[in-house]
RNA sequence: GGGCGCGUAGCUCAGCGGGAGAGCACACCCUUCACACGGGUGGGGUCGUAGGUUCAAUCCCUACCGCGCCCACCA
């Protein structure tokens, strides 16, 4: 017997344990079984759960159960992610509250820290994700998510190190991944090399000022704006367009760049904008991308002016020297006003490019980088994507995808930092550089080269934590090796993630996949929207809009959160708004779907074993099916077009809508009525649609499921509710349809009339029937018990008219008329029915209207030309019954 | 600057060319023996604006207005 309430806590905390050590996640390479396969976006190993994994995991796992029980051999490949900058960062922070640091070298420490070299470092990591790292997975496990976890990898075990080693040195060995000296985005905080995808332009309300460079043996002056007064220590040029009237007369001759001294050339280029700030501009090569290629084509010096603190360095006059980039800004504009070279200041909003992470302005940085050929890389998977090898929903997801990957720059995978895949490479005195799976390989090589052993130094950099994560579709899977898990699983079926990482993570999967294993990694790409707070906002800690999904979980349960995610999971919505209302809504559907069974137990509801739905005779239990197989349907085919809300929406319609609000109603009667073959077969067709609809609720909701399923008794013969065969759905029957169609609306129509006249409720009327057909009356004797009950009324008997003072309703070929004496308000049921045939009248005007329209009655086609002639003969006989019905009133 | 998405009931949103929908909120009624996390009934919408295509437009096209996101090197 099921407890009085529903309790989620209790619950999940049974049966997730059960489910995973009874080994029914588990996936089975070995099984003939077709493979279904969704690898999960690895978190941040030392993160926790957030909205965006509670949504992007329930819909994971809401398609993992579905295949299950449709009997594919599943595999959702769990693990967790490095997350190199992330990562570091935290457990940065935390040493610095401890009173530690980094040994990072030119770094000023005032001594009092414990400075920690590299290898300390990683211990320290290591540390934190012994004791963090478990959170996440455990936090997964709370939501449901039916992972196989035996197989759970991390970015940084052994093998998957392995396979990182090997992609980049036969990467490097194809000349896929190479060296080179260009400006990157540095990271003034992080110390490190970025790549361009982890930049994000902040609009910031700054100041264009003007500075007047002296012209070289003349008086004369040109005048440049920049936003960045400090970089004009590094200036080598200044360039204005060739066909530029104001300054086109310069080209050729040289500035002297203030506060300097320097010589600097002024030359004509294309990209200098005559409209723009002075019209002239000044040219920093080694502090700007744009500039950067004017010094190129220039052959201009490109002067590095800040170290990797973004620190002045001994390149500028000694006065500058050691400053910070920000304090030497202030300095300069005032040095240049002091020299009458400030011409002035204008506010000036513009964008500023700042590191995701660290949160500071980047810094255009000269460095040597590794960097992967990503264009050559795109090559195969936009192929793929255009003969529909991988598919995306929603559609237009590959048009992102496809102006990103057609457009896209070198990817430096390198970075400065301690934490992550160290790169491979190993550089002899020379500088030579030996790239190798392993230093005893390097230095083989290191030998064959010099001829001699030679001491190697291993390059200190780490791999883009999106480099190894490139890798996950296969690598999870036992790549390199040949594993059977790799033959059956890759390529993996459903990629489940948000628009954000479209870029950072699929594309890049997709070229290492297409590389690699020749083949796309996944068949279809799932992208949802982000999950925001009710006003849209994208949820944060520091803006304290950000709603804990645990929290929700202890408060409404998880399959009520996984409903309401489920039920956000819109294709087309860049955002989901979320607002605890709609938990708590779906909370107390999960709890509707409690008592009703627990009603039917309680009810005797009861599955005889050899219960063939075949067999049911009564039309109520005929259409109670014939919706069952609808809502089965329903489900399929939405499930199957990722149109994950409206499998919830069919779910909560059927159970609440038509299960509970009908067809619970309507056989009261009989199952608490006299025994017999119609309380047996209501009972069995009861206690069969509440198991399959278990079965439909299940991907959505598997605790509360698993839980009826074990508590009425299905367990102990099936085994769990996990393992089941998805439902068949049963046959309809269309007469059985139409019956309780027209005893829905007589009930509805009854209450209705009942309702607007204020009858009161506990008023028991007879019903009197004028002009039902034979069909009618037997409908009438075989529902009278339900009708009697659900409109409220006592007694149903034939009658040639309408007596006075009754209330009248028309439903089909008969009126209805419930006597109430003088309780009835004559005016209001006068209006009631004026207003009922005054709606019918302009619906058949309108129909008149098309039908009389000589273009429509040629071009409809004839099903809907069908359809309006029906529509218009039922609204005819309402209204004409209607119009009697008011007369009698003697209105 | 380019690209994309969104403007439908007070709020949040479904609606995939032929009768405007849901949840929440609101109003009235109901301590009916599964459920007040409930039951019944109801009010509320020029489907952003203006054009166009079509026999027919909330749905397709164009422009505009208002939001939001992504991309971009604009001094």
């Amino acid at each position: 017997m099921l407890d009085k309430t529903y309790d989620p806590k209790e619950i999940e905390a049974r049966r997730y344990p059960e489910w995973e050590s009874s080994g029914a996640f588990k996936a089975h390479p070995e099984s003939a079984r077709p493979g279904y396969c969704i690898v999960i976006p690895p978190p941040n190993v030392t993160g926790s759960l957030h909205m965006g994994h509670a949504l992007d995991n329930t819909l994971q796992d809401i398609l993992i159960r579905w295949r299950r029980m449709k009997g594919d051999d599943v595999l959702w490949q769990p693990g967790t992610d490095h997350a190199g900058i992330a990562t570091q960062m935290v457990v940065v922070r935390n040493l610095e509250a401890e009173g530690m640091g980094l040994a990072v070298e030119g770094a000023k420490d005032d001594g009092n820290r414990k400075l920690l070299n590299r290898e300390q470092f990683l211990e320290k990591v290591w540390e934190w994700k012994a004791y963090s790292g478990g959170t996440i997975t455990g936090q997964l496990r709370r939501l449901g998510a039916s992972c196989d976890w035996s197989r759970e990898r991390f970015t940084m075990d052994e093998g998957l190190s392995k396979a990182v080693l090997k992609v980049f040195v036969e990467l490097y060995r194809q000349g896929l991944i190479y060296k080179d000296n260009r400006l990157v985005n540095w990271d003034p905080k992080m110390l490190t090399a970025i790549s361009d995808l982890e930049v994000e332009s902040r609009e910031v309300k700054g100041n264009l000022w003007y500075f007047r460079y002296p012209i070289e043996g003349s008086d004369e002056h040109i005048v440049v704006a920049t936003t960045r007064p400090e970089t004009m220590l590094g200036d080598t040029g200044v360039a204005v367009h060739p066909d530029d009237p104001k300054w086109k007369h310069l080209i050729g001759k040289h500035a002297v760049l203030p506060l300097v001294g320097r010589r600097i050339p002024i030359v004509g280029d294309e990209y200098s904008d005559p409209e723009k700030g002075s019209g002239a501009v000044k040219i920093t090569p080694a502090h700007d991308f744009n500039d950067f290629e004017v010094g190129r084509r220039h052959k201009l010096e490109a002067i590095s002016i800040f170290d990797k603190f973004a620190h002045l360095t001994d390149a500028v006059p000694e006065k500058y020297r050691g400053l910070e980039r920000f304090t030497a800004r202030k300095l300069i504009v005032a040095d240049m006003e002091a020299a009458g070279l400030l011409e002035k200041i204008e506010p000036h909003a513009h964008s500023v490019p700042y590191g995701d992470r660290g949160g500071v302005p980047l810094e255009p940085f000269l460095t040597e980088q590794w960097y992967a050929d990503a264009k050559k890389l795109a090559e195969k998977p936009i192929a793929a994507a255009r003969d529909g090898r991988v598919t995306f929903v929603p559609e237009r997801g590959r048009d992102d995808f496809f102006r990103w990957m057609e457009n896209i720059q070198p990817w430096c995978v390198s970075r400065q930092l301690w934490w992550g895949h160290q790169i491979p490479a190993w550089y002899g005195p020379d500088r030579k550089v030996f790239v190798a799976l392993s230093e005893e390989d390097a230095k083989a090589e290191a030998r064959k080269h010099y001829g001699k052993d030679v001491t190697l130094e291993r390059d200190p950099d780490v791999l883009d934590t999106w480099f190894s994560s490139a890798l996950w579709p296969f690598s999870t899977l036992g790549w390199p090796d040949q594993t059977a898990a790799l033959a059956k699983y890759y390529p993996t079926n459903t990629l489940v993630t948000g628009w954000d990482i479209l870029f950072f993570w699929v594309a890049r999967m997709m070229m290492m996949g297409m590389h690699f294993m020749a083949d796309v990694p996944f068949r279809t790409v799932y992208l949802h929207g982000l999950v925001t707070d009710e006003k849209g906002q994208k949820m944060s800690k520091s803006k304290g809009n950000a709603m804990d999904p645990l929290e929700l979980i202890d408060k409404y349960g998880a399959d009520a959160l996984r409903f309401t995610m489920a039920s956000l999971a819109a294709n087309n919505a860049g955002r989901l708004r979320l607002s605890p209302a709609r938990v708590e809504g779906s909370r107390n559907f999960a709890t509707k779907f409690w008592n009703a069974t627990r009603f039917a137990e309680m009810n005797g509801a009861a599955l005889p074993r050899d219960f063939d739905p075949a067999t049911v005779k009564l039309n109520v239990n005929k259409w109670m099916l014939g919706e069952l197989a609808r809502a089965n349907q329903a489900v399929d085919r939405a499930l199957s077009d990722f149109r994950l809300n409206e499998a919830a929406a069919a779910l909560y319609e059927f159970v609440w809508g038509i299960v509970c609000d009908w067809y619970v109603e309507l056989t009261k009667p009989i199952v608490q009525g006299p025994d017999g073959v119609e309380k047996d077969e209501t009972r069995a067709v009861t206690a069969y649609v509440l198991r399959e609809t278990a079965k439909l609720l299940h991907p959505v909701m598997p605790f509360i499921t698993e839980e009826i399923w074990d508590k009425t008794g299905h367990r102990a013969e099936h085994g769990a509710l996990i393992g089941q065969p998805w439902p068949k759905a049963p046959a309809t029957d269309e007469a059985a349809d139409g019956e309780m169609g027209w005893l829905v609306r007589l009930i509805s129509d009854i209450r209705s009339a009942r309702s607007e006249l204020n009858v009161p409720a506990g008023a028991k009327l007879k019903l009197m029937v004028v002009g039902g057909d034979a069909t009618t009356k037997l409908r009438l004797k075989t529902h009278e018990a339900a009708i009697e009950r659900l409109a409220r009324v006592e007694g149903i008997e034939a009658a040639s008219a309408a007596p006075k003072g009754a209330l009248q309703i028309v439903v089909g070929e008969a009126t209805y008329a419930l006597p109430v004496g003088d309780v009835i308000d004559l005016k209001a049921e006068s209006a009631r029915l004026a207003k009922e045939i005054k709606k019918l009248a302009d619906e058949i005007a309108k129909i008149d209207a098309k039908l009389g329209n000589a273009n429509f009655m040629a071009r409809a086609p004839e099903d809907v030309v069908e359809e309006q002639r029906d529509r218009r003969r039922q609204a005819e006989q309402t209204r004409q019954r209607l119009v009697v019905a008011l007369q009698s009133l003697g209105g």
